[in-house]
DNA sequence: GTCTATACTGTGATAGAC
DNA sequence: GTCTATCACAGTATAGAC
């Protein structure tokens, strides 16, 4: 691995570098895949000679682990916030919220693990059933409760929650043909899906 | 191409092989994407050698491109059974129940087809900038008309077409995460599916 | 029509000069 | 630490025997 001799850590270059490399291959693998994507594309993306890419990183293997393990410390955050602090319905509604804006400000990261998932998660299978199944039951037994309350209208927790993902990250996944089809209003997609989505989880909670 | 010298048209073997090489196509397609498959991969499951393969199809390219075609045909046959002929807020869960009808039976056209939008569409741009988006317009006005009416309650008819297309196709495109997250009751996740959509739509739309 | 053998290109990775 | 040159292999595709 890349480490200067000293005790002070990576230098300012060696971050940049490797900052750099990652930055070209999360747009590479998102795009492609992982086996669609090649060392030559990243490297023409980042400017950086191939290499001098596997000076800074094992292999591919390592680069798209990597980005993999970056993905899925944030990807669970939105959905880890939702609490019983304030309404139920609304709460779930700023959940659809904080997960739509993710498919907006990072794009690339959302179909990076939609490539992923569409074939088979062979290399985080085990996130999925391990820390991704934990939390979401812990998230369904909370909505169940407030169902329980009546709270909230009787909906089968989990499938509600596949929904919010499905719906959030279409924006990201699909983007190309929600601009296709949506052609020159296309540009106000996130307004207009904020506003759609709010309207139709609050007519599905509200008891 | 393949085809025999008499004016029979493709003999019985060449419609089988075909057949066979279609039908492992879409398998390797459907789960790499089409840069991360290659014909050895759909060599391997067809049982048919590569060179035998490239007689019957021109190249790897012409394989993809004949799947889509065949995809597409019937990708857009739900939306366009959507009519006015019934009551609205049924004819719409009866589009929901169908689209995920196809997910349940078609999952590999469905992740085919995802992994080809997910890569931005590059050989179907012109399918979803034409005919898909003249489809959605049409099916959209009748949705307006119904919210002119007062039938439905006032929703962006886009934007409740796109969460149909992402809350049915995820239960084909992120099948393994479904799964994953249901773990034992996994079985049901179909019937499960159908149900909640249905409180979910009817939920969204009866005024 | 189908197979074996092979040509040619692209890809991941390494060696060694600087 | 970074580059040029290059290797070994896998990938698509073709030629030609049968």
């Amino acid at each position: 691995m890349a480490r200067a001799a000293s005790t002070k850590g990576p230098t300012r270059i060696q971050r940049e570098k490797t900052e750099a490399i990652l930055e070209a291959a999360l747009e590479v693998f998102a795009t492609y895949g992982y086996r669609g994507s090649t060392l030559d594309q990243i490297a023409a993306k980042s400017g950086i000679s191939k290499p001098n890419i596997l000076y800074y990183f094992d292999g591919k293997e390592t680069i798209h682990a990597k980005l993999l393990a970056r993905l899925l410390e944030t990807w669970l955050e939105p959905l880890e916030h939702l609490s019983d602090a304030g309404d139920p319905v609304d709460e779930i509604c700023a959940y659809v919220g904080r997960k739509l804006a993710m498919s907006r400000d990072y794009p690339r990261e959302s179909r990076l693990f939609a490539n992923e998932v569409l074939q088979g998660a062979p290399r985080i299978l085990d996130e999925l059933a391990g820390p991704l199944k934990t939390l979401t039951d812990k998230k369904s037994a909370l909505i169940q409760s407030w169902i329980n309350a009546g709270k909230i209208k009787a909906i089968d927790p989990h499938h509600l929650i596949f929904s919010i993902w499905a719906t959030t990250q279409h924006y990201a996944d699909f983007d190309v043909q929600v601009r296709a089809v949506l052609s020159d209003k296309a540009d106000a997609r996130f307004e207009q899906a904020a506003e759609f989505l709010d309207t139709m989880y609050r007519a599905t909670l509200t008891p």
